[in-house]
RNA sequence: GGUUCGGUAGCUCAGCUGGAUAGAGCAUCAGCCUUCUAAGCUGAGGGUCAUUGGUUCGAAUCCAAUCCGAAUCACCA
């Protein structure tokens, strides 16, 4: 159990005890002590004040006193500064809390709590490579799953494919007519970007063709519906419904193209999912349900034929569920799908990473499943993250603004690479070795990078400040821990049961913070917010590295110091992993 | 226009279930490597917490209005 929680119980019974009246923890806060007072955690009294009408003065006094004689394992002394009553924890605590868990390798995880979770990201399109917006939801969706799984979830991570539409048809149509057969072989290029390039292509020709039209005399509107490749782009849609073999091969040709180049930039970056799903295979899902639907009332059938849902109740407004031409739209399918992963899986909760721009569309999904009594409906969860932007704005891929996800990342292991060199720590390393450690680093700055601000909140990203690696970064953890590690190959753990009575108030604020390592775990998994974690590993490295300045512990002043000191160093690599870990971030033993 | 989200140091961000003198990192400046890895440590300067009003013993935090920015409201994906 928390201390925080352990100095609620004893607040709460010796409140009740001392002053003959039932409290609960709802009656005061307990904070951190500011660095400024003496004392480690803070009672806020003046919520008592009201209560019991004594002043901050009596109250804290009585209740210090109270406390000292009921927890005297707990509390060493107390003061009081205005309606503050600051308590000591007894050094005894922090050093039996070092003492059980300092090579404990679970310290920190909790227990299987049989729920399944379903954690659905990254969800490229294959009609172009990925970028570092796509990065932002791969680590956050990573995170996340790991976070959960700490917390003693089952959790299945996935990923929906979208392979088709009329985006997908737009590279194809631009590949027929301006790429004479190239393919990523005899171009050597990666097949995602190959396939980008004729997205890109399209747009181009489809800009001109418009500005052609236009010149003609025809309106936006009109030139926007009827340049010739918009024409072809829409029959060739049609063709692929309606299974034309030479479009369904070439589909299968272009996306393969485009795996083969996502394969290797997840197996770079450290992503898989458990479960794939292809749009393809799912997009007419869901249409039974809007049969459902409409015998529940749910929906309603306007005279073209097509089926709408009012929302307009909810503050919302009226929203397609299907075509009148009965084609499905984007909500229909994924009304199907979160039937689908509900019946194969017998999820407890759907968490489904997706960019803010679609908080609507995610709110309607939920609302509707609602409104048709869906068993799973209130467990669909939209963890929605801002967008990455630049300095000038959003990034637009066919304008091309976008910081390309395999250029960011090569270029961050370059950096990598380019420090490792300039610092000449580890000449004796063998080529692969260094290429690991490369990566480890790189990545590992990457990552930090992207999941240590608030999911929700968007983020910008200037290319022409490289990302840092030193301060509030991955490298900076990842350093602190190879010290330690360097240090644990001299020293290893002593075996023996000394222990010192006293504590130096940094060794004494290194034990404070990995107290909270449990409680952190379980926060970040309650708000599914991996920047908590990222916070926290870099004010334990940080403290720790204070501590390391300040005193030896080699060299510490007796066997029992530096018994101690040792189990500090070990107990904080086991957090700073374990934690980092959860960020899908490596440590390297030696950097 | 409706709805939703955001505005904290030069820059990037914490803090937001109300609590003590608003914190980090970067950048700037001044120090620290004959002692466990200096990707580190210590210190300095830097703030109208968008604005105004309200609630409260107490507001960056809650409420209202205003200003600014963004997303979204398609038989698009």
């Amino acid at each position: 159990m928390s201390i925080v929680k352990q100095i609620q119980e004893a607040t709460v019974k010796t409140l009740s005890s001392t002053f003959n009246e039932a409290f609960s923890e709802k009656d005061f806060q307990i904070n951190q002590t500011k660095p400024e007072f003496e004392g480690d955690y803070t009672i806020v009294l003046f919520s008592l004040v009201k209560l019991l009408k004594k002043s901050p003065e009596e109250i804290g006094n009585e209740l210090g006193n109270a406390l000292l004689k009921d927890f005297p394992h707990l509390f060493s002394a107390f003061n009081i500064i205005k309606g503050f009553l600051n308590l000591n924890i007894t050094n005894s605590f922090w050093i039996a809390l070092l003492q059980k868990n300092h090579n404990d390798i679970c310290y920190g995880k909790h227990a299987m709590n049989g729920k399944k979770v379903m954690v659905e990201y990254s969800s490229p399109n294959t009609n172009k490579p990925l970028h570092l917006g796509h990065l932002r939801n791969n680590f956050l969706g990573w995170s996340v799953a790991e976070i959960l799984k700490a917390n003693g979830y089952d959790v299945l991570k996935s990923c929906i494919v979208n392979d088709r539409g009329i985006h997908i048809c737009k590279s194809m149509i631009a590949w027929q007519l301006f790429a004479n057969g190239a393919t990523p072989l005899t171009t050597q290029k990666k097949g995602d970007h190959f396939v980008g390039d004729y997205y890109v292509l399209f747009n181009d020709e489809y800009k001109k063709q418009v500005a052609a039209l236009k010149a003609d005399g025809m309106t936006e509107g009109d030139a926007e519906k009827n340049a010739p490749i918009m024409l072809q782009t829409q029959q060739m849609l049609h063709d692929w419904e309606a299974g034309k073999p030479e479009v369904i091969e070439l589909w299968k040709k272009m996306n393969n193209w485009v795996y083969e180049g996502f394969d290797v930039t997840y197996k770079t970056i450290g992503s898989n999912f458990d479960k794939t799903y292809y749009e393809s295979e799912t997009y007419l899902l869901g249409k039974d349900i809007i049969q459902e639907g409409l015998d529940k009332k749910v929906f309603y059938r306007k005279d073209d034929g097509s089926v709408w849902i009012d929302l307009t109740a909810e503050g919302l407004d009226e929203k397609l569920v299907l075509r009148k031409d009965g084609t499905s739209v984007y909500m229909t399918q994924d009304i199907g799908l979160a039937k689908q992963k509900y019946d194969q899986y017998k999820i407890d909760q759907s968490i489904y990473v997706i960019g803010d721009e679609q908080n609507y569309h995610m709110k309607v999904l939920k609302l509707i499943a609602q409104k048709l009594g869906l068993p799973y409906a209130d467990d669909i969860y939209h963890l929605s993250y801002g967008m990455v932007e630049l300095p000038t704005g959003k990034m637009k891929s066919r304008e091309g603004t976008v910081v390309d996800a395999d250029d960011i990342v090569a270029e961050m292991i370059a950096t990598a690479q380019h420090h490792t060199e300039a610092l000449g720590k580890v000449k004796d390393f063998t080529t692969d070795e260094l290429t690991a450690l490369y990566k480890t680093i790189g990545l590992g700055a990457m990552k930090f990078y992207l999941l240590r601000v608030d999911p929700k909140k968007k983020m910008i990203f200037n290319p022409e400040e490289s990302i840092d690696f030193h301060g509030f970064t991955g490298p900076f953890i990842q350093y602190t821990y190879a010290r330690i590690k360097s240090i644990l190959r001299k020293e290893p753990l002593l075996k023996n049961d000394a222990t010192p009575n006293n504590l130096l108030p940094l060794e004494k604020e290194v034990l404070f913070i990995l107290e909270q390592f449990p409680t952190i775990i379980a926060d970040a998994a309650k708000e599914l917010n991996p920047s908590v974690l990222a916070n926290y590993l870099f004010l334990l490295a940080k403290t720790f590295n204070s501590f390391y300045t300040e005193h030896s512990i080699a060299n510490a002043e007796n066997m029992e110091k530096k018994s101690l000191r040792l189990q500090l160093a070990v107990m904080t690599a086991n957090v700073l992993s374990n934690g980092i870990q959860m960020l899908g971030i490596n440590m390297p033993e030696r950097m």
